[in-house]
DNA sequence: CACAATTATGGAATGCAGTTCCATATGCGC
DNA sequence: GCGCATATGGAACTGCATTCCATAATTGTG
């Protein structure tokens, strides 16, 4: 109704002289996510980076979940596109190529461990489900097991990564890096009740002094472990 | 809303009779999330609920997230108490009903699991590994062993709970209830291109069946499994 | 070629959230 | 009674996602 006198050109400048499109946004949004952690990424960062405005980015985008879904499916696309499984190795050796690969994805971009958990669709998870259940069947599971083995699988994946994420950010917001983060905590756990908590007393050191990559990975063999005592009435062929 | 009269006198009202204290604020802020959902809980309506502004809160809590792990904190901090763990029951046994305990809660809750990702201090993550650890020692397993076996149920568990809410906050937002949600991922995973997706395509049947709960629960089973098998040498009364 | 209709664009406006500010109250020691 | 630390609560500030809208380009149609 009553057009107040807002200002009576709204559009002065010129076009841009090539489109956006959905995938420029999408890597804008990565590149955003990559350089400034979760919280840089907003859309008044995001159309600047595009020379643009908020609408135009809505008009490729529903909404910013579907935005950091979209970059989170990105990066786990390339990642398992990119992991070079070789036809003759075992399938466990595979399994853990494949998580090592999101492990190193998600330690690269730490935004990713939270999208995943929190992704709209599910093609990201999708992504992670079809290779790793491939190598499942290839381990001789039965199917009735499928289901469970894969999801034990990427429950605990996603439960790093987020859990990753979430340290890297404490950290950050924080200004400590990963020694003293973990320093800090180490620390905090060295001062609760020895009463009442001595078993988390005496995690202070390996808390301290552990190496993520290498216990995600001990995670996944002991897992994989697990799966292989389960059917060992099935186990013909051992590697 | 209605800015009525915004007078000199900013308060004008009477005080309340009884103080405020961080441990009422907390439990306003976890009876909101609990009817309202993690979006629900605003400082606004936190504020309406014990009629009160805002800034008389900021001086019990430093900070949403403070609030929020306080919350989670909280129920994280009753669940494990109220766990009947039995003396004599089985390490296992044990580790398994811990395990429940804490799912239940998370499915009760939907926002802890969330909120247990991201919490702050590191309170509400001890509560959940001191009594672990106990029973993993009682397993007999090898002390250098402790840390990536606490982690790797801890992540999963993590995991579980990260996912389940997010599948609910996802079907709470589309109005879907569980059923039609998984209904839904089911015929969109039915819906891949066989080629590409033949194992996902797979699991569209137990997508739509599964019980999450009895699954998370052979998770944990398999991964006791994985455990056990790590240290047989040890084993010497198994039940 | 004219001229609607559709597709895009981008800046302003909206509304809501966390957080801070500040004018005040209340209790407590002296 | 007086001054100080402790609380309180409402308004104001800031920054965000999102919507609105006046337009510009492009496409389709006679």
């Amino acid at each position: 109704m009553t057009q107040k006198a807002r200002g009576k050109k709204t559009s002065s400048g010129q076009r841009r002289e090539e489109s956006l499109s959905r995938e420029q946004i999408i890597a804008a949004a990565i590149e955003l996510l990559d350089t400034s952690g979760e919280n840089g990424l907003t859309f008044r960062a995001l159309s600047e980076q595009l020379s643009t405005g908020p609408g135009a980015i809505y008009w490729h985008i529903t909404d910013k979940g579907d935005l950091l879904t979209a970059a989170c499916d990105g990066i786990v696309a390339r990642t398992m596109n990119a992991a070079p499984i070789k036809p003759n190795a075992t399938p466990q050796a595979s399994i853990r190529l494949l998580a090592l690969a999101m492990f190193d994805a998600m330690d690269e971009h730490p935004w990713v461990g939270s999208a995943l958990t929190g992704a709209r669709g599910h093609s990201p998870m999708v992504r992670i489900v079809e290779p790793i259940g491939r190598q499942i069947q290839a381990l001789g599971v039965p199917k009735k097991q499928h289901w469970i083995t894969v999801s034990t699988l990427l429950n605990y994946i996603l439960g790093v990564g987020g859990r990753n994420a979430a340290n890297g950010q404490y950290g950050r917001a924080h200004g400590l890096d990963r020694s003293d983060f973990l320093e800090a905590v180490s620390a905090e756990w060295l001062q609760l009740d020895p009463k009442e908590y001595p078993f988390v007393r005496s995690l202070s050191v390996p808390m301290r002094t552990h190496d993520d990559r290498r216990d995600f990975l001990a995670g996944i063999d002991l897992i994989l472990r697990g799966i292989d005592t389960s059917h060992k009435r099935f186990a013909s062929k051992n590697v």
